[in-house]
DNA sequence: CTAATCTATCGTAAAAATACGATCTTATGA
DNA sequence: TCATAAGATCGTATTTTTACGATAGATTAG
């Protein structure tokens, strides 16, 4: 009795919050902007970079790979990785809309 | 040997990954959902709506009120939950540009 | 072929998140 | 005053996440 309860929820709360749990570690959100500003593959000196072990730092990109918010393709012994823009447009369409949302921001009126 | 090394990254990238965190749930994304499309406080009758146990639904209110993104005022006996607009912003400041960000996303050339 | 290098995966320990019943607190209404 | 109702908090069980050493697989260099 401690799994997330996705049952309870749509399928579309759902894929928001797997999106959002991809981003809800620091080590992710480095390797992100690392990629972004890189602007290109870049082949893990990610280890180096991050100062953490070189497993973890395996385990977080697998992480990020399954939300589909980067891809890894083969070059010799290293990996290439760089942003899904597939993925990461999702990441937009989903997560997007709802941070960008409410319109009662633009209000000035509180209600509490 | 466990516990989320924040000492390696920037307090930046600390608050990305805890504001994600606080999104990371399928629960309170359905209740954020709820507070902004109500566009007022509710007082919680989410307990019903979600499915999820009272005791539940209150550590998940916990949880956003935390993360700053909602703010609760007491009514009675009832609380009356809304949006929280300057922790929104923050939201919006934080993430929103890394969500948005990439321009590479808008080109056409693949890297990988 | 062999050694070296890069990276994924395995196993595992510790910590955090999730869920819920039970209980406590506070305010309302009789 | 006292019973009732709303909701927070406590205690706890289960699951998931995080981290890392060790190892396995694959490629390159010599």
């Amino acid at each position: 009795m401690a799994s997330s309860k996705t049952e309870l929820f749509s399928s579309e709360q759902n894929e928001m919050a797997k999106l959002a749990k991809a981003l809800a570690h620091p080590a992710r959100i480095a390797i992100l902007q690392r990629l972004i500003s890189a602007n290109a593959c870049i082949t893990s000196d990610l280890v180096e970079e991050l100062g953490l072990a070189q497993a973890t730092v395996s385990q977080h990109l697998k992480a990020l790979k399954e939300a589909g918010l980067i891809q890894g393709n083969i070059e010799g012994v290293r990996r290439n990785y760089c942003i899904n823009k597939v993925g990461w447009k999702k990441l937009q369409n989903s997560l997007g809309p709802l941070i960008a949302g409410p319109e009662l921001l633009n209000s000035d009126k509180n209600c509490c």
